[in-house]
RNA sequence: GGCCAGAUAGCUCAGUCGGUAGAGCAGCGGACUGAAAAUCCGCGUGUCGGUGGUUCGAUUCCACCUCUGGCCA
C-alpha cells in the first residue's frame, strides 16, 4: 500500500505544532519533514523548540540539523531538499507530513521558485559596502536604471529586497523582474499528491501571546543562555549570520554581551516572538485550502483521527 | 506631620505663553520569488489623577484632595 497525499502542517510559533505532529504519527504511517529555517541549524535547539529526543527517534526527521550555524540557507535550497525527500517517503509508501513555521518556504514549494541566479557572497558583501558607503536610496536608483519594473514594486528602503534584485540583475544580466514572469510556468511541479493543509491557531490572539511568554520562559529555564553562550564560544558567529537573527537568540546574545539586563531581554524576546507570530498568521490568512484549528480548543487527539481518515482515503495498491 | 517634585496612550516620556495633544517602544493591519525567526510599508489606540474655582473656553492657571517618589522631622 502507499499513500498519494501529503500533508502540510502549519502555525504560528508556540501553537502546537510538534503535539500535533506527534499525535499524527502515531496513527499515520509518516515521516517529518522540516519547514523551518532555524530548525535546520545543528546546535540549535532550546530556542527554537526542535522536537525532543524520543519523538525524534520514534518517527523520522528530514530537513533537521542539516547546516551550521555560521552556515547559511535558501528558499530554493529548501525547495530542492523538500522536494527530494518528499519522493524519498512516498516511495516507502509513507506520508509526508511537512511540518513547520516558515511560511515563505510552504508558499515555494506549492508556487515554485522562477529559475535565475542563485546567493552571490561576492556580489551581496560588494552591495553591503555601498548601501553602507551611499546609502540605500542609492541603491534603488541603480535598480531603477537596470530594472524599472522592480524598482517600482521594491519600497526604496526594503534593503534586502533591493539588493537581491539587483544581485540577480548584476549576476544574471537580465532585469530581476525578467526572470521573475513565467518563470514558473514551464517549470514541473515539485510535489505530487493530494494535498491537505492543517493550520494552527488560537482563538484569540491574547491566548496566543500568553503561550509565547510561557514558552519562552520555559526556554530560559531550559538553558536558552547556556545554549546561546556557547555559540559564542564558537568564534566564527556573529549577530550578521542568518541563524544568529533568530529570535530569542539574537536577544540573548546582546544581553550576553552587556546591552542590556535579563528582564529586557525577555521583555524584547517575547515581544519579537510576538511579532514573528504575527507574521506568520499574516501569510496563512491569505493560503487557500487552509483548515485551522484553534489550539486551546481542540483536542489534538480527535483532529488527528479526522486527519488520519481522510490520508485514508488517497491509499492505493503500490503496483496500481 | 512639613517641604519639594511628579501624575498625559498598554509602558517610558515630551508638549500645550488657555482653543481637548505627540514621540519611542509595545500593539494592530499589510507586503513578501534563493537571508524569510529576515527585510520592509501603513495605522495613535487618550475622562491629559479627582473635585471645585477663574474664564466664552481649563489637560494647561489657582485651591483642595488622592496617589507615587525624594528631602526634612
Amino acid at each position: 500500500m502507499a499513500y498519494d497525499c501529503l500533508i502540510f502542517l502549519m502555525g504560528p510559533t508556540a501553537s502546537g505544532k510538534t503535539a500535533l505532529a506527534a499525535e499524527l504519527s502515531k496513527r499515520i504511517p509518516c515521516e517529518i519533514v522540516n519547514v523551518d529555517s532555524m530548525l535546520i541549524y545543528r546546535g540549535m535547539d532550546i530556542g527554537t523548540a526542535k522536537p525532543d529526543a524520543s519523538l525524534r527517534a520514534r518517527v523520522p526527521h528530514h530537513l533537521m540539523d542539516i547546516r551550521d550555524p555560521p552556515e547559511s540557507y535558501s528558499a530554493a535550497a529548501f525547495c530542492r531538499d523538500a522536494a527530494a525527500v518528499v519522493r524519498a517517503i512516498q516511495g516507502r509508501g509513507r506520508v509526508p507530513l511537512l511540518a513547520g513555521g516558515t511560511m515563505f518556504y510552504f508558499h515555494a514549494l506549492e508556487h515554485g521558485l522562477a529559475p535565475m541566479p542563485g546567493a552571490d557572497p561576492a556580489v551581496r558583501d560588494g552591495l553591503d559596502a555601498r548601501a553602507h558607503r551611499e546609502g540605500l536610496q542609492s541603491l534603488h536608483d541603480e535598480l531603477k536604471r537596470l530594472d524599472p519594473v522592480s524598482a517600482a514594486r521594491i519600497h526604496p528602503m526594503d534593503s534586502q529586497r533591493v539588493q537581491r534584485a539587483l544581485e540577480v540583475c548584476l549576476s544574471g544580466g537580465r532585469p530581476f523582474s525578467q526572470y521573475q514572469c513565467g518563470g514558473q510556468r514551464g517549470a514541473p511541479p515539485l510535489l505530487t499528491g493530494h494535498v491537505q493543509r492543517i493550520g494552527l491557531d488560537f482563538s484569540d490572539r491574547a491566548r496566543l501571546h500568553r503561550q509565547i511568554e510561557r514558552r519562552f520562559d520555559g526556554m530560559l529555564r531550559g538553558g536558552l543562555l547556556d545554549e546561546v553562550a556557547g555559540l559564542m564560544l564558537r568564534g566564527d558567529l556573529d549577530l550578521s549570520r542568518p541563524s544568529m537573527r533568530a529570535v530569542g537568540y539574537r536577544q540573548a546574545w546582546r544581553h550576553l554581551c552587556g546591552h542590556y539586563g535579563s528582564g529586557e531581554m525577555r521583555r524584547r524576546a517575547i515581544a519579537a516572538t510576538r511579532q514573528l507570530a504575527k507574521k506568520q498568521l499574516t501569510w496563512m490568512r491569505r493560503m487557500r485550502h487552509l483548515k485551522v484549528y484553534f489550539s486551546d480548543r481542540s483536542d489534538f487527539a480527535r483532529i488527528a483521527a479526522q486527519i488520519e481518515k481522510n490520508t485514508g482515503a488517497y491509499q492505493r495498491n503500490a503496483n496500481g
